[in-house]
DNA sequence: ATGACATGCAAGGCATGA
């Protein structure tokens, strides 16, 4: 199973890129972030004549994210409500359409756009420590249903000094600071790890550059686009990619795609209980 | 310290992103 993350920065921009992509890729869930379209012209057709299923959580200009798969979800749950029903904090975080999930093959595929924050004395700041807040009693109350749970978005978040391009500059400031770092960690608990650090322990790796100031010519990136994987799914990841030439495109988001490969469902190595049957 | 660049909205520059 190939599950990948991106933030489009416009769907309706990105469009034929994210088609081709899809074609050549061949996930089995893409999750979109940034899509800023209203669900009424969301450009569903496209999907779907190229052979696509969409779910999909938008609004006008800002945020929305959305679920493209080959095959239909099952549960497809939209903003923090989805899971937590009677929590107003939830209800107005979901002015802003950032979470939507569902399930494939067992699996609950969670999609996320954290808030960016701005800065750190902007007021968009504390809102994105608040929504982290909620992430957690959000990630608490999908554990109680023991499913599997693959983690995805842009978390607007670089957890380490190795996930920026130049630490010494950038650690503290947006993105970077203790106080949604830890907010993010906290979230996260025991339960979920980052599946690109299972095989890359190196800097210099990363999925965002900033149209300004030549980042992408400079290779002057962040990773904040993340891929968090349950135990069990964890032991079945095969691989973890960063597809970083799709930010080499003309006119190309500033994000590129990240995926997970997992053995999906597992394959049956329970020969010995099998054969105990006969 | 500021702005660079991109997108949406809507028709002139803002709001927003990161």
């Amino acid at each position: 199973m190939r599950i990948a993350t991106w933030n489009v920065n416009s769907v309706r921009t990105r469009l034929e890129q994210v088609l081709c992509w899809l074609e050549q890729t061949k996930p089995d869930l893409l999750c979109l972030q940034e899509t800023k379209v209203d669900d009424p012209l969301f450009p569903m057709q496209a999907f779907e004549n190229a052979g696509w299923q969409v779910s999909i959580h938008g609004q006008k200009s800002y945020n929305g994210v959305a679920l493209v798969s080959r095959e239909p979800l099952e549960d497809v749950r939209c903003g923090f409500v989805g899971e937590l029903p009677d929590d107003a904090e939830a209800a107005t975080l979901g002015e802003q359409r950032r979470v939507i999930s569902g399930l494939l093959d067992g699996v609950r595929v969670l999609n996320l756009y954290v808030p960016n924050g701005s800065s750190l004395s902007s007021e968009k700041y504390p809102y994105k420590l608040t929504w982290l807040g909620c992430l957690k009693r959000y990630l608490d109350a999908q554990a109680e249903r023991g499913e599997p749970l693959c983690m995805v978005g842009d978390f607007n978040i670089a957890l380490e000094a190795r996930d920026i391009h130049d630490p010494d500059r950038l650690s503290g400031s947006v993105m970077a600071s203790d106080a949604e770092r830890d907010a993010l960690r906290e979230a996260l608990g025991n339960r979920l790890q980052d599946a690109f650090r299972m095989f890359e322990p190196d800097a210099g790796h990363w999925s965002w550059w900033d149209y300004r100031t030549g980042a992408w010519d400079r290779d002057r990136g962040w990773r904040i686009d993340h891929i968090y994987l349950c135990e069990e799914l964890m032991g079945l990841a095969r691989s973890c990619s960063i597809h970083k030439q799709l930010r080499g495109n003309v006119q190309p988001s500033d994000h590129a795609p990240v995926s997970v490969d997992l053995d999906w469902p597992p394959a049956d190595d329970d020969q010995d209980e099998d054969d105990q049957l006969f």
